[in-house]
DNA sequence: CCGTATCCTGGTTGATACTG
DNA sequence: CAGTATCAACCAGGATACGG
């Protein structure tokens, strides 16, 4: 009986509820993004081209809500909210570098260069 | 211009390659599965508890396009079919391993111990 | 035993608009 | 600048049925 519970949500395996930490298209480079720096909402927003205002929202809420980011308001006009890794998010970078290692291993096979197309920052 | 195309799909940045490859909540699994032993249809959703019918034959058939798993018909009756992992297929156990002690590790932290939940053999 | 096709549902996401 | 609400569109995935 491997399925467990966490939240009153079931979980079919390790792999899965690592996934529903790390996983979906935004969280990762979310996290990679904070891993580099301290950043403000309109800083991510700029670096994450194709993000909508709505999923950004949505996904820094999720990884605070995980534990993962950390979110700082500046009582200040025009407001300013800084999002910061915690140490838990820390720890999921190794693993995010595992598969973005991985990731332009594949790259390379199907014939894509990953060095002529990314810039060391980016996922 | 992070951005790049594969296959008419585009892509973000490697770690969204990469989860197009082994991610979603099926592959995985099946590829763990696989790494032990060849295995035929029927073994596999036996395996797969939860997997429907649908889902496993379409998840096999992405897996064997992306050169991950081989598929071997005995053409005898009744039908016969083996699936196998490729060395392209081996090659991504490691990740998965990593991501799969990854999960472990968050479950510890929530209180969940795997050691009472899963058999070795589960991803 | 294994595979495909069809229909249908519900969760996820984008667009848009409005607030402090 | 940052966040919330509403609505519609889309698509992954389940149920079911039929075919080799």
């Amino acid at each position: 009986m491997p399925d467990f519970l966490d939240n009153g949500r079931v979980y079919y395996n390790p792999v899965d509820y690592a996934m529903h930490h790390i996983g979906g298209t935004w969280k990762t480079p979310i996290l990679w993004r904070l891993s580099k720096r301290i950043m403000r909402y309109s800083e991510l927003k700029k670096h994450l081209p194709h993000i909508s205002h709505k999923m950004l929202t949505s996904q820094l809420r999720e990884l605070e809500e995980l534990g993962f980011v950390s979110r700082t308001v500046y009582p200040v006009v025009p407001p300013k909210v800084e999002y910061a890794l915690t140490e838990k998010g820390m720890r999921a970078i190794p693993v995010i570098d595992t598969i973005r290692q991985y990731g332009m291993d594949l790259m390379r096979e199907a014939g894509i260069d990953p060095e002529t197309v990314f810039r060391k920052t980016e996922p």
